[in-house]
DNA sequence: ACCGTTCATGACGAGGCCGTCATCCGACCG
DNA sequence: CGGTCGGATGACGGCCTCGTCATGAACGGT
């Protein structure tokens, strides 16, 4: 579950989004004031911090640029009721993973959130896949079954890196020719179930791969 | 650099977006239509899609569920003229990186756009690797040089990746054979060298490879 | 300038990848 | 139970990959 921490010192607004975020499924902490929020940043590990640019004490762009100078990989998403540009501008350049200004739609700053904590797109979100025994290594493109290395060859890894990212869904066979082979078009050949048995021949009793008559083929989820 | 689609069918707002992009030091490509969009961002790598709503044939909303479903990795940046929160919601639950409201500031989309495009927060543990005009994409196994796709076989890939991630420092066949080839021996062959010819030859212009007598090979660094 | 060492280069060929096709089989329907 | 359609299977072959070797070129120390 995300754990996001609050820094923000008008007790009305900070009520409203902690809620917000835990009728979202979010575990919240609160600080109300900048030192505060620095603080428990730098002590503890969250998703995500939402800042509000305006605080007592220690500035909420002085927390900012803490945070950038001792915990850069750290994602913000700053609040503020500054409506100016050059102060967005400012407060992205600075490191900001997201801005948005008051007033705001809890929804729209839940949904913000959210978007900020999904799985970083080239992070290790995508690095490594595992469903039961059947292990991927995007990176190195390796695949080991039960600890077992299996080499596969291209087409295989990238089908069976295809079909276990989306696992439990079908895939059709247009969609895996574009995907897979980078074809926008049907060839009139066999191809994918061809490819697929020899996949199947390949992770021997690990296979999972489902075919969905009709549509294509899917993983089993796990 | 960075390489942004920008998908806009207004031919003023597309020209303000790219020209903009491009004043910030971005390579960019456009496309003027929903489908064509579409087909540029599954066929080619961007690092960022700048996607308006509105689009005649291929609604924005089908590009973004049709992106989100075949290349879940891309990151997509929201442009639209539609106020409401339900779609600014919708639109980020859908799997948008970000959405800007019209009419924006060119220096908020230029700000929200490189905030984007910043290696991802969770460490992006490499899955890009760029030198100069060389860019290895370590998931899909893919190289482009000049934004232009290359092909490069297995053994050459890992070549000069093991290489890039040493750049500036030179590497041992030794150390090559065990980390590229899996042989903790020497094979009583050139093969390294061979690969490594092979490989020059691919990158042909681009080529960075240095060789240091007596020891082996080196990227050059940037 | 000479010569040994190191690297570059071109050619060869076994093996594997992978697309195609023809045929077989099993599922679903009447 | 027979027909039809979609998927499974086995075989074939072109092409690419990649390890090997022989030879030529470049370097560096004396």
């Amino acid at each position: 579950m995300g754990r996001v921490l609050v820094i923000e010192d008008d007790e009305r607004i900070g009520r409203l989004v902690t809620r917000a975020l835990e009728g979202g499924g979010l575990l919240t902490e609160r600080a109300s004031s900048g030192s505060a929020g620095l603080d428990a940043a730098l002590r503890r590990d969250f998703d995500l911090v939402v800042l509000d640019l305006m605080l007592p004490g220690l500035d909420g762009r002085q927390v900012l640029d803490q945070l950038r100078e001792r915990r850069p990989e750290q994602p913000v998403l700053v609040l503020s009721a500054v409506p100016e540009i050059s102060t967005r501008v400012a407060v992205l350049e600075a490191g900001a993973a997201d801005f948005l200004g008051k007033p705001f739609a809890v929804a729209e700053l839940l949904a913000r959130v959210r978007a900020r904590m999904r799985p970083a797109p080239g992070g290790d979100g995508g690095r490594w896949l595992r469903i039961g025994p059947v292990h991927l290594d995007l990176h190195r493109r390796r695949v080991t079954v039960d600890g077992v290395r299996v080499e596969l060859p291209l087409r295989e890894f990238l089908l069976l890196q295809h079909l276990m990212t989306r696992a439990g869904r079908p895939c059709s066979r247009d969609e895996l020719l574009a995907d897979v082979w980078g074809l926008h078009f049907d060839p009139g050949s066999n191809v994918v179930d061809v490819s697929v048995r020899r996949l199947r021949g390949r992770l021997d009793r690990a296979d999972r791969i489902e075919t969905v008559r009709g549509v294509g083929y899917a993983y089993a989820a796990d």
